[in-house]
DNA sequence: TAGTGGTCTAGACCACGAA
DNA sequence: TCGTGGTCTAGACCACTAA
């Protein structure tokens, strides 16, 4: 998806005129003109179908809507379904101050079912990272998170990231795709002592498989303090 | 997203193409050739821009990868987002038999939270439909629907329909778009009677919206059994 | 070297919408 | 009537891959 660029550092002439016209119209209320096809012939000296290459890319990735014998104009954002989200982002976005306190890291021996999930095979080293993470300074969730030791060198040396989506990004490894489960349980002693609750009080048990491209990136179980997580969920597209 | 044919019934060349190569290709292994554009050229006796035009709807839609240098070929089917289904879809997919019991199905004035989640004005009529549902003959959940009235002329009569999104399907309403929540918690009195469960027991609460296109078709509350029941979600999009 | 997709040109005619 | 997007032509040169 990277944008070629020609030896002279300037960009080809459809992506030029595709930049250009994003510039201009993001930002622009739904519904607004972009500029006519015409229009951009004349203001870059191209031809009608270069404009056009332009103008597709933006009306698939959704910026732009045509209507015939009308014109061009910003389109309706889509509503998409939910993104893939770390403990970070998810409590961000629901105003909370996100921290963590890293209760274990280790290189651990997959066993048979981190194995299968990360596609790895039993024995073959992997990363076991259990964290208490706490949202406003009150406890939220238990994760203990397994991350294929191969794919993450360095990973233990240098402190730990702050995030982990953030330092799989930086590795280009961003999960592109991710299954999830998620079912209501009650907790057990120790998981009720650290997220401090009763035992026996309501939990929500989240697991996440996150892909990126082939590779399985992370495999993890979370606990969740049902009084004060409730899971959010996009699901579909809109036209 | 209607095909356009010309008044003497011949598609467009470019959808003429498109749709040969969908023909040609369609149950083909992911890897395997398509025509290349020169050769679609000939066959068809256009301009490769036509060609063009025909492959990048396929390429858009996922069908077909284009390699430079190398061909175009049948692309590895994406790995799509979780659709939306209900109750019964849910079951099937775990190899269970549902089945519904209407406890309750009226016609009701929308309370204040009904209204703004169905987006009517408040006292607006709304169907409420409540149903005990089953799989493989024990209960499974307990759920309440609101439905706004005026999309669904005649829902009451006629008998109800055995499944929500069917009916939907029919009338054009299947939704597209739908927010979730999801929660979990500890059996009341009244839900742990009717779903068979000691007071107290771990259940996971969904909250539902869906939408088609514009419009809130259904509202739902519904309550699972813990033990019978994890929820699945697929997130992102793959390459 | 031959074939592929990627980019680009300089025109053309059409159907449709708005004035 | 005029401007819009939709379709289409008949070429061209490029970078890349594979033989």
């Amino acid at each position: 998806m990277d944008e070629v660029l020609v030896s002279d550092g300037r960009a080809l002439k459809h992506v030029q005129v595709r930049e250009y016209v994003r510039s201009l119209v993001t930002g622009n209320a739904p519904g607004s003109s972009a500029p006519s096809e015409r229009e951009l012939v004349h203001r870059f000296g191209v031809a009608r179908m270069t404009v056009r290459q332009a103008m597709d890319a933006l009306v698939v990735e959704g910026l732009l809507e045509r209507i015939p014998g009308r014109g061009t104009f910003v389109a309706r954002p889509r509503r998409m379904p939910s993104p893939i989200s770390g403990f970070n982002e998810e409590m961000a976005r629901r105003g909370l101050l996100a921290d963590s306190q890293t209760l274990l890291v280790r290189v651990e021996q997959a066993g048979p079912g981190v194995a299968r999930a990360l596609s790895l095979l039993e024995g073959d080293s992997v990363i076991h990272w259990r964290r208490l993470r706490r949202a406003d300074a009150s406890p939220m969730c238990l994760e203990d998170a397994y991350l294929n030791e191969v794919l993450l060198p360095g990973f233990l040396l240098g402190g730990m990231p702050t995030s982990l989506y953030d330092d799989l990004d930086a590795r280009g490894l961003r999960p592109t795709w991710a299954e999830d489960s998620v079912s209501a349980d009650v907790a057990g002693e120790e998981e009720a002592g650290l997220l401090e609750v009763a035992v026996g009080a309501a939990v929500l048990r989240h697991s996440r498989r996150a892909v990126c491209g082939s590779q399985v990136v992370e495999v993890s179980r979370s606990v969740y303090r049902a009084d004060r997580f409730t899971l959010w969920v996009q699901l579909g597209e809109d036209a």
